[in-house]
DNA sequence: GCTTACCTACCTACTAGTAGGTATATTTGC
DNA sequence: GCAAATATACCTACTAGTAGGTAGGTAAGC
Protein backbone atom coordinates (compact mmCIF):
# COMPACT_ATOMS: atom_id res chain seq x y z
CA UNK A 1 0.00 0.00 0.00
CA UNK A 2 0.93 3.33 -1.29
CA UNK A 3 2.07 6.23 1.53
CA UNK A 4 -0.77 8.29 0.10
CA UNK A 5 -3.21 5.44 0.50
CA UNK A 6 -1.90 4.58 4.21
CA UNK A 7 -2.24 8.64 5.14
CA UNK A 8 -5.86 7.89 3.90
CA UNK A 9 -6.50 5.01 6.35
CA UNK A 10 -4.76 6.16 9.44
CA UNK A 11 -7.14 8.97 8.56
CA UNK A 12 -10.34 7.26 8.23
CA UNK A 13 -9.32 5.68 11.25
CA UNK A 14 -8.93 8.65 13.23
CA UNK A 15 -12.07 10.28 12.19
CA UNK A 16 -14.02 7.23 12.48
CA UNK A 17 -13.21 6.86 16.13
CA UNK A 18 -12.18 10.50 17.28
CA UNK A 19 -13.83 13.11 15.09
CA UNK A 20 -12.40 15.37 12.56
CA UNK A 21 -11.36 18.16 15.08
CA UNK A 22 -9.82 15.65 17.42
CA UNK A 23 -7.31 14.05 14.86
CA UNK A 24 -4.30 16.03 13.70
CA UNK A 25 -1.15 15.48 11.84
CA UNK A 26 1.36 14.63 14.39
CA UNK A 27 -1.17 11.72 15.09
CA UNK A 28 -0.81 10.59 11.49
CA UNK A 29 3.03 10.91 12.19
CA UNK A 30 3.24 8.71 15.06
CA UNK A 31 1.05 5.80 13.64
CA UNK A 32 2.82 6.01 9.93
CA UNK A 33 6.32 6.83 11.08
CA UNK A 34 6.94 9.40 8.86
CA UNK A 35 7.39 13.13 9.82
CA UNK A 36 4.70 15.50 10.00
CA UNK A 37 5.79 17.91 7.09
CA UNK A 38 5.86 14.82 4.71
CA UNK A 39 2.22 14.39 4.97
CA UNK A 40 1.63 17.52 3.44
CA UNK A 41 3.70 16.02 0.08
CA UNK A 42 0.39 13.87 -0.22
CA UNK A 43 -2.08 16.45 0.96
CA UNK A 44 -1.59 19.79 0.68
CA UNK A 45 -3.90 20.89 4.12
CA UNK A 46 -6.20 19.15 6.15
CA UNK A 47 -8.96 20.22 4.27
CA UNK A 48 -7.56 18.86 1.25
CA UNK A 49 -6.99 15.47 3.38
CA UNK A 50 -10.66 15.40 4.35
CA UNK A 51 -11.71 15.81 1.18
CA UNK A 52 -9.87 13.25 -0.83
CA UNK A 53 -11.12 10.49 2.57
CA UNK A 54 -15.08 11.56 1.46
CA UNK A 55 -13.95 10.93 -2.30
CA UNK A 56 -12.85 7.34 -1.47
CA UNK A 57 -15.68 6.66 0.35
CA UNK A 58 -17.83 8.19 -2.27
CA UNK A 59 -16.33 5.71 -4.13
CA UNK A 60 -16.16 2.98 -1.92
CA UNK A 61 -20.17 3.31 -1.74
CA UNK A 62 -20.52 3.38 -5.22
CA UNK A 63 -18.97 0.66 -6.14
CA UNK A 64 -20.72 -1.21 -3.18
CA UNK A 65 -24.18 -0.36 -4.81
CA UNK A 66 -22.84 -0.86 -8.09
CA UNK A 67 -20.94 -4.46 -7.59
CA UNK A 68 -24.32 -5.92 -5.89
CA UNK A 69 -27.24 -5.00 -8.66
CA UNK A 70 -26.85 -8.47 -10.14
CA UNK A 71 -27.84 -9.60 -5.93
CA UNK A 72 -31.00 -10.05 -4.48
CA UNK A 73 -32.83 -7.28 -2.59
CA UNK A 74 -31.86 -8.88 0.74
CA UNK A 75 -28.41 -9.71 0.05
CA UNK A 76 -27.87 -6.24 -1.18
CA UNK A 77 -29.81 -4.62 1.94
CA UNK A 78 -27.07 -7.17 4.25
CA UNK A 79 -24.21 -5.94 2.11
CA UNK A 80 -25.77 -2.46 2.87
CA UNK A 81 -25.86 -3.01 6.65
CA UNK A 82 -22.28 -5.08 6.74
CA UNK A 83 -20.68 -1.20 6.50
CA UNK A 84 -22.21 -0.33 9.90
CA UNK A 85 -21.11 -4.01 11.51
CA UNK A 86 -18.04 -3.23 10.59
CA UNK A 87 -17.51 0.53 11.98
CA UNK A 88 -18.93 -0.90 15.59
CA UNK A 89 -16.30 -4.25 15.28
CA UNK A 90 -13.82 -0.98 15.39
CA UNK A 91 -15.60 1.00 18.10
CA UNK A 92 -15.97 3.65 15.65
CA UNK A 93 -19.40 5.97 14.09
CA UNK A 94 -20.28 6.16 10.50
CA UNK A 95 -18.65 9.17 8.33
CA UNK A 96 -21.71 10.76 7.67
CA UNK A 97 -22.04 10.96 11.43
CA UNK A 98 -18.76 11.50 12.57
CA UNK A 99 -18.49 14.96 10.09
CA UNK A 100 -22.26 15.92 10.21
CA UNK A 101 -21.78 16.89 14.12
CA UNK A 102 -18.32 18.55 13.00
CA UNK A 103 -19.77 19.98 10.13
CA UNK A 104 -19.68 24.07 11.27
CA UNK A 105 -16.33 23.42 11.38
CA UNK A 106 -15.21 22.05 7.59
CA UNK A 107 -14.51 23.76 4.61
CA UNK A 108 -16.36 23.76 1.41
CA UNK A 109 -15.09 21.23 -0.26
CA UNK A 110 -15.63 18.84 2.95
CA UNK A 111 -19.39 20.09 3.23
CA UNK A 112 -19.85 19.64 -0.71
CA UNK A 113 -18.39 16.08 -0.58
CA UNK A 114 -20.08 15.49 2.23
CA UNK A 115 -23.45 16.06 0.70
CA UNK A 116 -22.53 14.08 -2.31
CA UNK A 117 -22.05 10.75 -0.24
CA UNK A 118 -24.92 11.46 1.84
CA UNK A 119 -27.19 11.34 -1.48
CA UNK A 120 -25.54 8.57 -2.89
CA UNK A 121 -26.28 6.48 0.19
CA UNK A 122 -29.55 7.65 0.34
CA UNK A 123 -30.28 6.94 -3.00
CA UNK A 124 -28.79 3.85 -3.02
CA UNK A 125 -30.87 2.53 -0.20
CA UNK A 126 -33.79 3.18 -1.73
CA UNK A 127 -33.02 1.56 -4.43
CA UNK A 128 -32.81 -1.52 -2.81
CA UNK A 129 -36.25 -0.42 -1.12
CA UNK A 130 -38.02 -0.05 -4.13
CA UNK A 131 -36.49 -3.32 -5.56
CA UNK A 132 -37.38 -5.15 -2.65
CA UNK A 133 -40.73 -4.07 -2.38
CA UNK A 134 -41.69 -4.56 -6.13
CA UNK A 135 -40.34 -8.46 -6.09
CA UNK A 136 -42.52 -8.57 -2.70
CA UNK A 137 -39.61 -9.43 -0.21
CA UNK A 138 -39.91 -5.96 2.12
CA UNK A 139 -42.73 -4.92 3.28
CA UNK A 140 -43.19 -1.33 4.17
CA UNK A 141 -45.93 1.57 4.57
CA UNK A 142 -43.53 4.44 4.12
CA UNK A 143 -42.42 5.48 0.87
CA UNK A 144 -39.38 4.14 -0.45
CA UNK A 145 -37.03 7.00 0.41
CA UNK A 146 -38.67 8.08 3.91
CA UNK A 147 -38.05 4.40 4.71
CA UNK A 148 -34.40 5.01 3.48
CA UNK A 149 -33.93 7.85 6.04
CA UNK A 150 -35.31 5.92 8.66
CA UNK A 151 -33.02 2.96 8.20
CA UNK A 152 -30.19 5.31 7.81
CA UNK A 153 -30.75 6.96 10.87
CA UNK A 154 -31.05 3.80 12.81
CA UNK A 155 -28.04 3.03 12.14
CA UNK A 156 -26.08 6.07 12.24
CA UNK A 157 -27.54 6.92 15.32
CA UNK A 158 -27.24 3.06 16.30
CA UNK A 159 -23.80 3.31 15.75
CA UNK A 160 -23.54 6.52 18.47
CA UNK A 161 -25.86 5.65 20.40
CA UNK A 162 -24.89 2.29 21.96
CA UNK A 163 -21.38 3.81 22.64
CA UNK A 164 -23.62 4.73 25.72
CA UNK A 165 -25.46 2.20 26.64
CA UNK A 166 -24.34 -1.25 25.25
CA UNK A 167 -23.24 -2.90 21.80
CA UNK A 168 -26.33 -5.04 21.98
CA UNK A 169 -28.42 -2.53 21.77
CA UNK A 170 -26.90 -1.94 17.80
CA UNK A 171 -27.53 -5.55 17.72
CA UNK A 172 -31.03 -5.02 18.54
CA UNK A 173 -31.58 -1.95 15.94
CA UNK A 174 -30.12 -4.41 12.89
CA UNK A 175 -32.86 -7.15 14.20
CA UNK A 176 -35.66 -4.67 14.35
CA UNK A 177 -35.03 -3.43 11.22
CA UNK A 178 -34.83 -6.49 9.13
CA UNK A 179 -37.46 -8.40 10.70
CA UNK A 180 -39.49 -5.27 9.98
CA UNK A 181 -38.93 -5.18 6.47
CA UNK A 182 -38.97 -9.33 5.99
CA UNK A 183 -41.39 -10.20 8.59
CA UNK A 184 -43.98 -8.22 8.48
CA UNK A 185 -47.50 -9.49 8.14
CA UNK B 1 -28.78 35.13 34.47
CA UNK B 2 -25.73 34.00 36.19
CA UNK B 3 -21.87 34.27 34.82
CA UNK B 4 -21.86 30.52 35.38
CA UNK B 5 -25.05 29.93 33.92
CA UNK B 6 -24.65 32.49 30.80
CA UNK B 7 -21.10 29.92 30.25
CA UNK B 8 -23.09 27.01 30.12
CA UNK B 9 -25.76 28.25 27.59
CA UNK B 10 -23.03 29.41 25.26
CA UNK B 11 -20.94 26.19 25.98
CA UNK B 12 -24.17 24.49 25.19
CA UNK B 13 -24.54 26.86 22.11
CA UNK B 14 -20.99 25.85 20.69
CA UNK B 15 -21.25 21.99 21.52
CA UNK B 16 -23.74 21.81 19.81
CA UNK B 17 -23.20 23.47 16.66
CA UNK B 18 -19.63 22.62 16.07
CA UNK B 19 -18.54 19.83 18.48
CA UNK B 20 -16.91 19.41 22.02
CA UNK B 21 -13.16 19.08 20.23
CA UNK B 22 -14.20 23.06 18.16
CA UNK B 23 -14.99 25.13 20.95
CA UNK B 24 -12.47 26.80 23.03
CA UNK B 25 -12.48 29.05 26.27
CA UNK B 26 -11.45 31.59 23.74
CA UNK B 27 -15.19 31.56 22.09
CA UNK B 28 -16.87 31.64 24.91
CA UNK B 29 -14.37 34.56 26.33
CA UNK B 30 -15.65 36.30 22.90
CA UNK B 31 -19.42 35.74 23.29
CA UNK B 32 -19.68 36.75 26.86
CA UNK B 33 -16.99 39.52 27.48
CA UNK B 34 -15.04 38.54 30.56
CA UNK B 35 -11.61 36.89 29.90
CA UNK B 36 -10.33 33.53 29.60
CA UNK B 37 -8.76 32.79 32.85
CA UNK B 38 -12.32 34.02 34.14
CA UNK B 39 -14.11 31.60 33.08
CA UNK B 40 -11.93 28.93 35.18
CA UNK B 41 -13.09 30.53 38.29
CA UNK B 42 -15.94 29.00 37.79
CA UNK B 43 -14.99 25.87 35.87
CA UNK B 44 -11.78 24.36 36.92
CA UNK B 45 -11.13 22.47 33.50
CA UNK B 46 -13.04 21.89 30.46
CA UNK B 47 -13.90 18.61 31.06
CA UNK B 48 -15.13 19.95 34.49
CA UNK B 49 -17.70 22.56 32.12
CA UNK B 50 -18.85 20.08 29.99
CA UNK B 51 -19.70 17.21 32.67
CA UNK B 52 -21.69 20.05 34.36
CA UNK B 53 -23.38 20.70 31.09
CA UNK B 54 -24.11 17.02 30.29
CA UNK B 55 -25.57 17.34 33.94
CA UNK B 56 -27.71 20.43 33.17
CA UNK B 57 -29.39 18.54 30.52
CA UNK B 58 -30.12 15.81 32.89
CA UNK B 59 -31.81 17.52 34.93
CA UNK B 60 -33.82 19.50 32.65
CA UNK B 61 -34.26 16.14 30.59
CA UNK B 62 -35.65 14.24 33.75
CA UNK B 63 -37.63 17.59 35.00
CA UNK B 64 -39.32 16.83 31.44
CA UNK B 65 -40.20 13.58 31.62
CA UNK B 66 -41.68 14.22 35.66
CA UNK B 67 -43.48 17.48 34.16
CA UNK B 68 -45.53 15.56 31.79
CA UNK B 69 -46.45 12.80 33.54
CA UNK B 70 -49.91 13.83 34.11
CA UNK B 71 -50.46 14.19 30.16
CA UNK B 72 -51.42 11.84 27.46
CA UNK B 73 -49.19 9.51 25.62
CA UNK B 74 -49.29 11.06 22.78
CA UNK B 75 -48.84 14.90 24.36
CA UNK B 76 -45.91 13.51 26.25
CA UNK B 77 -44.08 11.64 23.28
CA UNK B 78 -44.72 15.49 21.33
CA UNK B 79 -43.13 16.97 24.09
CA UNK B 80 -39.83 14.58 23.65
CA UNK B 81 -39.88 15.50 20.10
CA UNK B 82 -40.05 19.17 20.64
CA UNK B 83 -36.57 18.92 22.10
CA UNK B 84 -35.16 17.66 18.75
CA UNK B 85 -37.25 20.61 16.75
CA UNK B 86 -35.89 23.28 18.89
CA UNK B 87 -32.05 22.04 18.16
CA UNK B 88 -32.82 21.37 14.20
CA UNK B 89 -34.19 25.79 14.07
CA UNK B 90 -30.76 26.60 16.09
CA UNK B 91 -29.14 24.09 13.42
CA UNK B 92 -27.90 22.22 15.96
CA UNK B 93 -27.54 18.55 16.32
CA UNK B 94 -28.48 16.69 19.88
CA UNK B 95 -25.95 16.58 22.75
CA UNK B 96 -26.03 12.65 22.54
CA UNK B 97 -25.50 12.59 19.27
CA UNK B 98 -22.57 15.43 19.06
CA UNK B 99 -20.77 14.07 22.57
CA UNK B 100 -21.11 10.20 21.08
CA UNK B 101 -19.10 10.77 18.01
CA UNK B 102 -16.63 12.49 20.00
CA UNK B 103 -16.85 9.92 22.68
CA UNK B 104 -13.19 8.78 22.81
CA UNK B 105 -11.63 11.98 23.47
CA UNK B 106 -13.67 12.29 26.55
CA UNK B 107 -12.77 12.01 30.43
CA UNK B 108 -14.40 9.35 32.35
CA UNK B 109 -16.36 12.38 34.58
CA UNK B 110 -17.99 13.40 31.02
CA UNK B 111 -18.64 9.75 29.52
CA UNK B 112 -20.08 8.79 32.42
CA UNK B 113 -22.47 11.58 32.71
CA UNK B 114 -23.50 10.56 29.17
CA UNK B 115 -23.95 7.05 29.88
CA UNK B 116 -26.49 8.03 32.64
CA UNK B 117 -28.32 11.09 30.07
CA UNK B 118 -28.64 8.33 27.40
CA UNK B 119 -30.01 5.98 29.93
CA UNK B 120 -32.66 8.55 31.61
CA UNK B 121 -33.97 9.17 27.72
CA UNK B 122 -33.79 5.56 26.73
CA UNK B 123 -36.40 4.57 29.73
CA UNK B 124 -37.95 7.97 29.38
CA UNK B 125 -39.16 7.58 25.85
CA UNK B 126 -39.86 3.55 26.65
CA UNK B 127 -42.32 4.51 28.94
CA UNK B 128 -43.99 6.60 27.25
CA UNK B 129 -44.27 3.70 24.99
CA UNK B 130 -45.43 1.61 27.10
CA UNK B 131 -47.96 3.85 28.21
CA UNK B 132 -49.51 4.73 25.13
CA UNK B 133 -49.59 0.99 23.99
CA UNK B 134 -51.40 0.26 27.31
CA UNK B 135 -54.19 2.49 26.49
CA UNK B 136 -54.25 1.70 22.46
CA UNK B 137 -52.83 5.17 21.12
CA UNK B 138 -50.10 3.87 20.22
CA UNK B 139 -49.21 0.81 17.71
CA UNK B 140 -45.96 -1.11 17.44
CA UNK B 141 -44.78 -4.41 17.16
CA UNK B 142 -41.86 -4.36 18.67
CA UNK B 143 -40.82 -4.31 22.42
CA UNK B 144 -41.39 -0.49 23.55
CA UNK B 145 -37.53 -0.65 24.42
CA UNK B 146 -36.51 -1.60 21.28
CA UNK B 147 -39.28 1.31 19.62
CA UNK B 148 -37.60 3.12 21.95
CA UNK B 149 -34.32 2.97 20.36
CA UNK B 150 -35.52 2.97 17.06
CA UNK B 151 -37.30 6.43 17.60
CA UNK B 152 -33.99 8.04 19.41
CA UNK B 153 -31.64 6.82 16.66
CA UNK B 154 -34.67 8.37 13.81
CA UNK B 155 -34.41 11.86 15.65
CA UNK B 156 -30.46 11.99 16.93
CA UNK B 157 -29.54 10.85 12.79
CA UNK B 158 -32.42 12.87 11.30
CA UNK B 159 -30.82 15.78 13.03
CA UNK B 160 -27.52 14.90 11.73
CA UNK B 161 -28.14 13.75 7.97
CA UNK B 162 -30.85 16.42 7.39
CA UNK B 163 -27.46 18.90 7.60
CA UNK B 164 -26.56 17.12 4.74
CA UNK B 165 -29.73 16.30 2.55
CA UNK B 166 -32.34 18.83 3.12
CA UNK B 167 -34.52 19.94 6.26
CA UNK B 168 -37.42 18.52 5.11
CA UNK B 169 -36.04 15.14 5.48
CA UNK B 170 -36.05 16.32 9.17
CA UNK B 171 -39.77 17.17 8.60
CA UNK B 172 -40.61 13.70 6.72
CA UNK B 173 -38.66 11.55 9.77
CA UNK B 174 -40.48 13.30 12.50
CA UNK B 175 -44.01 12.61 10.04
CA UNK B 176 -43.70 8.84 10.03
CA UNK B 177 -42.87 8.53 13.65
CA UNK B 178 -46.02 9.73 14.43
CA UNK B 179 -47.99 8.43 11.92
CA UNK B 180 -46.30 4.80 11.86
CA UNK B 181 -47.56 5.07 16.25
CA UNK B 182 -50.69 6.40 15.56
CA UNK B 183 -51.76 5.42 12.07
CA UNK B 184 -51.15 2.37 12.07
CA UNK B 185 -53.52 0.00 10.68
C1' DG C 1 19.01 15.95 -14.48
C1' DC C 2 14.77 16.13 -13.04
C1' DT C 3 11.11 14.01 -10.22
C1' DT C 4 9.73 11.56 -6.11
C1' DA C 5 9.46 11.14 -1.42
C1' DC C 6 11.02 12.20 2.23
C1' DC C 7 13.83 15.08 5.88
C1' DT C 8 15.24 19.06 9.44
C1' DA C 9 14.12 23.15 11.25
C1' DC C 10 11.22 26.45 11.75
C1' DC C 11 6.92 29.69 12.00
C1' DT C 12 2.62 31.72 13.64
C1' DA C 13 -1.52 31.01 15.90
C1' DC C 14 -3.90 28.92 19.26
C1' DT C 15 -4.85 25.53 23.18
C1' DA C 16 -6.02 24.74 28.23
C1' DG C 17 -4.46 26.15 32.24
C1' DT C 18 -1.84 28.98 36.15
C1' DA C 19 0.02 32.75 39.14
C1' DG C 20 -0.89 36.51 41.29
C1' DG C 21 -3.29 40.91 41.66
C1' DT C 22 -7.60 43.97 42.43
C1' DA C 23 -11.99 45.93 43.44
C1' DT C 24 -16.20 45.05 45.54
C1' DA C 25 -19.29 42.71 48.49
C1' DT C 26 -20.45 39.97 52.45
C1' DT C 27 -19.65 37.98 56.82
C1' DT C 28 -17.69 37.76 61.34
C1' DG C 29 -15.81 39.33 65.89
C1' DC C 30 -15.56 42.65 69.28
C1' DG D 1 -21.62 49.95 64.87
C1' DC D 2 -17.52 49.27 62.87
C1' DA D 3 -13.35 47.21 61.57
C1' DA D 4 -11.09 43.10 60.17
C1' DA D 5 -11.38 39.01 57.58
C1' DT D 6 -13.05 36.57 53.94
C1' DA D 7 -15.40 35.50 49.66
C1' DT D 8 -16.74 36.74 45.02
C1' DA D 9 -15.82 37.75 40.52
C1' DC D 10 -13.17 39.30 37.77
C1' DC D 11 -8.41 41.01 35.72
C1' DT D 12 -3.32 41.00 33.44
C1' DA D 13 0.32 38.39 32.20
C1' DC D 14 2.13 34.27 31.58
C1' DT D 15 3.24 29.16 30.77
C1' DA D 16 4.05 24.74 28.21
C1' DG D 17 2.33 22.36 24.68
C1' DT D 18 0.13 21.59 20.20
C1' DA D 19 -2.07 23.02 15.89
C1' DG D 20 -1.51 23.33 10.77
C1' DG D 21 1.67 24.83 7.65
C1' DT D 22 6.26 26.36 5.21
C1' DA D 23 11.17 26.83 3.51
C1' DG D 24 14.71 24.64 1.97
C1' DG D 25 17.66 20.60 1.80
C1' DT D 26 18.77 15.59 0.48
C1' DA D 27 19.09 10.98 -1.21
C1' DA D 28 17.33 7.65 -4.43
C1' DG D 29 15.81 6.29 -8.91
C1' DC D 30 14.21 6.57 -13.60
Amino acid sequence: MSTRENILTITDELILSKGYNAFSFADISNELGIKKASIHYHFSSKEELGKCLIKSHIDKTRALFNDSETLTPTERLLLFIDIYNQRKSAHQVCIVGSLSTDLMTLGDSMKNEMKELSSIILNGLTDILIEGKRENTFRFADQPRTKALLIITNLLGGLQLSRLTSDADFEEIKRSILDNLLNNE
